[in-house]
DNA sequence: TAGCCTCGAGTTCA
DNA sequence: CTCGAGGCTA
């Protein structure tokens, strides 16, 4: 028996070990071990999992293809999705007052009638935001926030947390209510476990780290042993109880058995959120844990849904970040790097330095503009800081450190990649390589092709692109439909049955959504959204070709420049050619249109509605997605244009203009009558 | 024509 | 996360 236990811990090692090293090969493109040895580790691992096949795991390295395209995707070992009720949104970032104070004016313009508004402010915690789903009072979901729609599920780790009430200290709880909130893990309770750490283990670089790491621990004896701990702050779907008010929601928490906020408070003017900004900055080093800013929230249901959300953020809520953590460092020099539609970006060579307990050697300068607006000369010493604590970034030059010996940066005049002539458009600010065959866009584009949001390729990551383009294998993304396992098979770590795999994940790609393809074709301008737009429209990628500048201008969202590009990319004959190519390969050119739905369904159809004041039972995004499911679009204010407003309680002048207008104004109830 | 809002395309570190 | 720029509305 010790024998076995023995070889499970090996085996737990191993394939520890070899993620490590597919991370250091795939994604930092920087092996550790000979690739004779990687094999090694491999097989060993292989003959002690077919001795214990109770073991087998889908994330173990010998089940895994390659790596995957991001880091995301590997890092992202085998936690199930899950899809959150109401999308977790993120919030709008005030860096200074001046940011704060138009945020304010804009809740003034939006709230006209209002003489103070209540705002209510909390700390934010640095740490990583959840979300917990009550069902008749009993914890039964904890996931991440993830990309605010799909997060992954952490249920059980999350039911480590001593703190968290797994079941609500409720008589006749609620039927749903899913609470959001940071897990964190405090200053002190971090140190003692950095300190308890092993060398092989490594430690965390910072608080947050080791509060990601924890949550996503597979193992919940591991993760009981993390001293986690949450703070919750806001309320996602519910039935069976309103939460309206930040302050409702802090006075019910401590009943239900949640810990106290450990910061509230509600005024109504810049002055006093400034004041305790002042305050809290200066007290902030002698809270138990790290908070990177306070949040400022409109208090109250009603007056949040008058202000409405944006696609990523809340109109009706701020942060307000305290300055980030900078560094001082040297400017090595400036690279440029060429993407894949031949843009030239700027990236800083730095001297590496810490930054928020990371190592930062390189950091974009986003364009030449940016370089000039900044006043940045090579060798000079600049002052680094990472943007939103994540991607760092050049801030400023430190002039008064200066030598002499600095010199300005110059314009490269032909590609770093290929030597063509770089073309600088007139009155744009990227500078462009034009050589379609250009190695690095060519590898761009097969990137981009098979990258998570287009054709999602398993397998099929950047190193193995490289291998691919750099043998001349593959030169166009038509190319990857008549690769061989046998050619696959003969690149560097390639086994034959990851070479199988990825001939596969390429095979599985034929059944993919027509906008996915579209999106994967890399017409500039066309990203995810206009490519859905585009295939919404047409459900055939050879009449979306065939349109004309003026049919596509038609279009909702699709003006004059994006008609022009989508005209011009079908017109070149290496584009038309490579779209037979996916043809050939048989990629889907065209979808199924959705059956017609009756005029009488959609009795909106192609009006433009305005929403003003209070409807008696929907938010504003649920009248939203109402006049949508009509065929109606939402707009914001009211014109010649308008066809329809719904005006409920407290409406206001957008009602005068109706009716100066004499546009058609109708109830909630009508409205409803109306879609029935 | 300006202002607001989205989108696209670029980016870093483990 | 950043910036630039496209489209829509006022």
């Amino acid at each position: 028996m010790a024998r076995r236990e023995n070889e499970l811990r090996k085996i737990r090692a191993l394939r520890a070990e070899l993620h490590h090293h597919n991370f250091r090969y795939y994604l930092l493109d920087d092996p550790q071990i000979s690739d004779a040895e990687y094999d090694r580790l491999l097989r060993e691992l292989q003959a002690l999992e077919e001795k214990h096949p109770d073991t087998v795991d889908p994330s173990s390295p010998t089940q895994q293809v390659g790596s995957s395209l991001s880091a995301e995707d590997f890092i992202a070992s085998s936690l199930p999705q899950v899809t959150h009720r109401v999308a977790m949104l993120s919030l709008e970032n005030a860096m200074d007052p001046g940011e704060l104070s138009e945020w304010f004016e804009r809740l003034q313009k939006g709230l006209p009638d209002l003489e103070e508004i209540p705002l209510s402010i909390e700390y934010k915690m640095d740490g990583v935001a959840v979300e917990l789903v009550y069902e008749d009072g009993v914890l039964t979901q904890g996931s991440t926030r993830g990309d605010g729609v799909t997060g992954e599920e952490i249920t059980s780790t999350l039911r480590t947390i001593e703190t968290l009430p797994k079941k609500l200290d409720d008589p006749s709880p609620p039927a749903l209510v899913e609470l959001r909130g940071e897990a964190y893990i405090g200053l002190e309770e971090f140190a003692a476990m950095n300190a308890a750490r092993s060398a092989e283990e490594g430690l965390f670089a910072n608080p947050r780290n080791a509060t990601a790491g924890s949550l996503r621990q597979l193992d919940p004896r591991i993760a009981a042993e993390r001293p986690l701990g949450i703070v919750i702050y806001g309320v996602g779907a519910t039935d069976g109880i309103a939460l309206s008010s930040q302050q409702q929601l802090f006075e019910t928490l401590p009943r239900w058995g949640f810990g106290e906020t450990p910061f509230f408070r509600i005024v109504t003017t810049l002055e006093e959120i400034e004041k305790i900004y002042d305050e809290v900055l200066s007290s902030r080093e002698k809270l138990p844990f790290e908070i990177d800013g306070l949040v400022i929230k409109v208090e109250g249901e009603s007056l949040r849904e008058k202000l409405g959300v944006r696609s990523r953020s809340p109109r009706w809520a701020i942060a307000l970040k305290f300055p980030p953590e900078q560094e001082t460092t040297r400017l090595l020099d400036i690279d440029w790097q060429v993407g894949r539609t031949g843009a030239l970006t700027p990236v800083a060579h730095l001297e590496a330095v810490q930054v928020g307990g990371v190592t930062v050697s390189r950091a974009t300068l986003h364009n030449p503009q940016e370089i000039v607006r900044k006043g940045v000369l090579i060798g000079d010493m600049v002052v680094i800081q990472r943007a939103g604590d994540v991607i760092p970034e050049v801030v400023k030059a430190v002039e008064s450190m200066r030598d002499g010996s600095e010199r300005p940066f110059r314009l490269p005049e032909n590609c770093p990649s290929c030597d063509e002539a770089i073309w600088y458009p007139e009155g744009e600010v990227v500078p462009y390589c034009q050589n379609m065959q250009c190695p690095e866009q060519v590898r761009g584009r097969l990137r981009h092709f098979a990258s998570r949001r287009t054709l999602d390729i398993d397998g099929l990551g950047v190193r193995l692109i490289d291998q691919l383009v750099e043998t001349g294998i593959v030169t166009t993304p038509s190319d990857l439909f008549s690769l061989t396992a046998e050619q696959l098979a003969s690149l560097e770590r390639m086994g034959e049955k990851s070479a199988e795999n990825v001939v596969a994940a390429i095979a599985r790609t034929r059944e993919i959504p027509l906008a996915r393809l579209l999106h994967a074709l890399g017409i500039r301008n066309v990203g995810e959204h206009l490519a859905a737009v585009l295939v919404g429209h047409y459900h055939d990628l050879d009449a979306i070709a065939g349109a004309s500048a003026e049919d596509l201008t038609a279009i909702d969202e699709v003006g004059p420049i994006i008609a022009a590009t989508i005209v011009d990319f079908f017109s070149r004959e290496e584009n038309r050619n490579e779209v037979e190519a996916l043809r050939r390969a048989g990629l889907p050119f065209s979808e199924e249109e959705p059956e017609e739905v009756a005029s009488t369904e959609r009795p909106l159809q192609g009006l433009k509605v305005v929403i003003t004041g209070t409807l008696p039972s929907l938010t504003r995004d649920e009248a939203r997605a109402l006049v949508e499911s009509g065929g109606g679009r939402l707009v914001g204010s009211v014109s010649k244009k308008t066809d329809l407003v719904v005006a409920g309680d407290n409406a206001g002048s957008k009602l005068e203009k109706a009716q100066a207008l004499q546009v058609e104004v109708i109830d909630e109830e009508e409205l409803r009558r109306r879609l029935l």
